[in-house]
RNA sequence: GCUGCUAUGGCUCAGUCGGUAGAGCGCGUCCUUGGUAAGGACGAGGUCACCAGUUCAAAUCUGGUUAGCAGCUCCA
């Protein structure tokens, strides 16, 4: 007999009982829900046979688990469907992912959108046909053999007997897959099922390989769930920045300048109060600000080791007959500038920020609305310390970073970038600054995970990254350690012994880029700016023409109080401009009409709290100033 | 850059079998002067992304180029 411990109730079960049979002893609503189980803390199927004493708890598609499950037995029934429907086909991998699954096949015609029903189709059948799904191990020969002829599975099996590892099968009728799983019991518990898209994808993700046929799906226990998920993600295209910057007239990308948006007047307006906070938080943070230029000699990207890590990426040009490049990072300046005079440790931490525009030659496939352009401005700094001030120092930007992001109301995701294969500088260096990046997160309590040599090649690095209207994350701020740049531009203080010391460096973005900032918080707010932010703050409307001197007055003494405001005489009726209004996310609407003149009044609306009443311009300023001041989020 | 898809007035989109373009919104003029999400009439806007080819004839078929979309790769 083995004691289960369920969630703190523990049950004697023979010996070898599975997860399921446990799940089933409970209730058939919880076994025919169940679509994995985790025993002592670990992930595993529901065909785990227990034979010691255990913590139990079965997951269901509610839990992150029991849908990556979930989601993985569908992307096994759509390869069955597609080896059904095109003998042929190679088969490489299929995993279950954040919002659904996918497969990558090698076929010999790819795949189309228009052939997606039929593979729906046949997935229904499978799913009807309720196969079980059934768990086996081989060696690596045996699994080679039983592999024959796909290509993909056997490069896999290779690398899982270099480890020397049994490899793990599961079968459903005709249809076996190399797999870990976990995976559900039968093709039948799959109810509804939506393939999403078509694409390509390189064969184990690297440009060099052949490109498969990737095709993305989602599935659920209910056809309500995934009508839901449908819609939701409607509502999320509305969201779009690329959508909501054209309906708001924000910035535009044209055919000429590919990557290179264009701000119009209001999304100017955005840009420049974000900036005028930037500033604000900055100076109390204790940075200064400097500008370096745009154009340097290509001599100092060569220095800065830049031209032989990023040449690909930087655009260049020819004054005088000598090579120059147009910057694609700011550091190289902020390194001129430190140079320009000696420090003091006094003079330490000492904190340069600069909004610079930097242009990438960015692959055009890679460009996407605001996310990713070709011409941006960081909102960089660079911050020179003694090894002793970088602890704290790291915990000083993680300080203004939690700040700025709160004022948004945006959560975001650490990741901790290690070293990549180019870089330069020694392990020891990597690993020694890797450790304190860690040491300084797991000190302010802060959780993070780890992204393998996605490092910038000069240093470790923190990234936040903030999640978009359809929940694809995008790095927004980072800290980067480097010990290099200080090394290569041969940087100094004098230190309190009278002896030159070199000091070490952190680069940092908070809002990462404008542009990318600015589209992220577009989605975020979907189009409805805190009041601060908003390119317009009011627009006054009068009712008929014989009010327009009287609203005219109004807009002029707004405007004289700080506000940003327009005023609508167009001939329309009053429910038309409100309208307008709406769809322009305008926070407030100033209706007058012969009451409010006579009174020497304004009525109030509200973009989301409606109808607010009339009251006096003097209590509306009161009332939006102190909005505007504190920042408020509705 | 790679794979697939797409490109028609300022915007959103129709356009069948190849026979030289259509709607709504927006814009302009006029009527209407109104009370919290679209008042009415009339009018002006398009070498159908670009370059070739096939054809008596191309928005429509074919090839290429450019740009956009989804994903991959790369990245703030």
């Amino acid at each position: 007999m083995v004691k289960i411990d369920l969630k703190g109730q523990v049950k004697e079960f023979e010996n070898g009982v599975t997860a399921a049979e446990v799940a089933k002893s409970i209730g058939m609503g919880l076994y025919k829900s169940a679509c994995a189980a985790r025993i002592n803390g670990e992930v595993c199927d529901l065909r785990t046979p227990i034979d010691q004493d255990c913590t139990l708890e079965i997951l269901t598609f509610d839990s992150e688990e029991g849908k990556h499950a979930y989601w993985h037995t569908t992307s096994h029934i759509m390869a069955q469907a597609v080896m059904r429907l095109y003998p042929g086909t190679k088969f490489s991998i299929g995993p279950s992912i954040d919002n659904g699954f996918y497969y990558d096949f090698d076929m010999e015609k790819p795949l189309s959108t228009e052939d997606l029903p039929a593979i729906e189709a046949e997935m229904k059948k499978i799913v009807k046909e309720n196969l079980p799904l059934e768990r086996f191990e081989l060696s690596a020969d045996e699994a080679k053999s039983l592999m024959e002829g796909q290509p993909y599975k056997e490069e896999l099996i290779d690398e899982h007997a270099g480890q020397g590892e049994n490899i793990s099968f599961y079968r459903q009728g005709d249809f076996t897959d190399l797999c870990a799983g976990p995976h559900l019991m039968t093709t039948g518990c799959v109810k509804a099922v939506k393939l999403t898209a078509i694409t390509g994808a390189y064969w184990r993700g690297d440009a060099k390989n052949k490109m498969l046929t990737r095709v993305y799906g989602v599935s659920f226990p209910k056809q309500s769930m995934l009508d839901e998920h449908l819609q939701m993600l409607e509502e999320a295209k509305k969201r779009d920045h690329r959508k909501l910057g054209k309906e708001l007239g924000l910035f535009m990308l044209r055919d000429e300048g590919p990557g290179f948006p264009f701000f119009l007047p209001r999304g100017m307006v955005l840009k420049n109060t974000l900036i005028d906070y930037w500033r604000e938080v900055h100076k109390k943070y204790g940075y200064v600000e400097v500008s370096t230029p745009v154009i340097l000699s290509q001599k100092l990207w060569e220095r800065s080791g830049h031209w032989d890590h990023y040449k690909d990426n930087m655009y260049t040009t020819v004054i005088d007959d000598e090579d120059f490049a147009i910057k694609p990072m700011n550091c190289p300046g902020g390194m001129l500038v430190y140079q320009s005079e000696p420090h003091s440790y006094r003079d330490l931490p000492l904190r340069v920020g600069e909004l610079g525009l930097v242009h990438r030659h960015e692959l055009s496939g890679a460009l996407h609305g605001l996310f990713r352009v070709r011409c941006f401005t960081q909102d960089d700094a660079h911050i020179f310390m003694t090894q002793e001030q970088l602890k704290d120092e790291l915990k000083n930007v993680v300080r203004l970073f939690d700040e700025v992001y709160s004022v948004f109301g945006l959560s975001y995701k650490i990741e901790l970038s290690t070293m990549p294969e180019d870089h330069i500088g020694t392990v020891e260096q990597w690993e020694h600054n890797q450790e304190i990046l860690k040491e300084a997160i797991t000190e302010m309590g802060k959780e993070y995970e780890i992204n393998e040599g996605d490092g910038a090649f000069y240093g470790p690095k923190l990234d936040f990254h903030l999640a978009d209207s359809l929940g694809r994350t995008w790095q927004c701020g980072t800290v980067q350690l480097d010990s290099q740049l200080p090394e290569r531009f041969e940087l100094e203080y004098v230190g309190e012994d009278g002896q030159k010391h070199r000091p070490v460096m952190l680069h940092r973005v908070v809002l990462g880029s404008i542009e990318r900032f600015i589209g992220v918080i577009t989605e975020h707010f979907a189009g409805k700016f805190p009041l601060w932010l908003s390119p317009v703050q009011a627009v006054v409307l009068p009712i008929s023409e014989r009010h327009h001197q009287y609203a005219l007055a109004l807009q002029e003494k707004l405007e004289k109080a700080g506000f940003r405001v327009e005023c609508d005489i167009r001939n329309e009726k009053i429910g038309y401009k409100i309208r307008e209004a709406q769809l322009q996310r305008t926070p407030y609407m100033l209706v007058v009409g012969d009451k409010e003149s006579e009174e020497g009044t304004v009525s109030v609306r509200h973009r989301q709290d409606g109808d607010l009443g009339s009251m006096t311009l003097e209590a509306f300023v009161e009332r939006a100033q102190a909005e505007v001041d504190s920042r408020e989020i509705k």
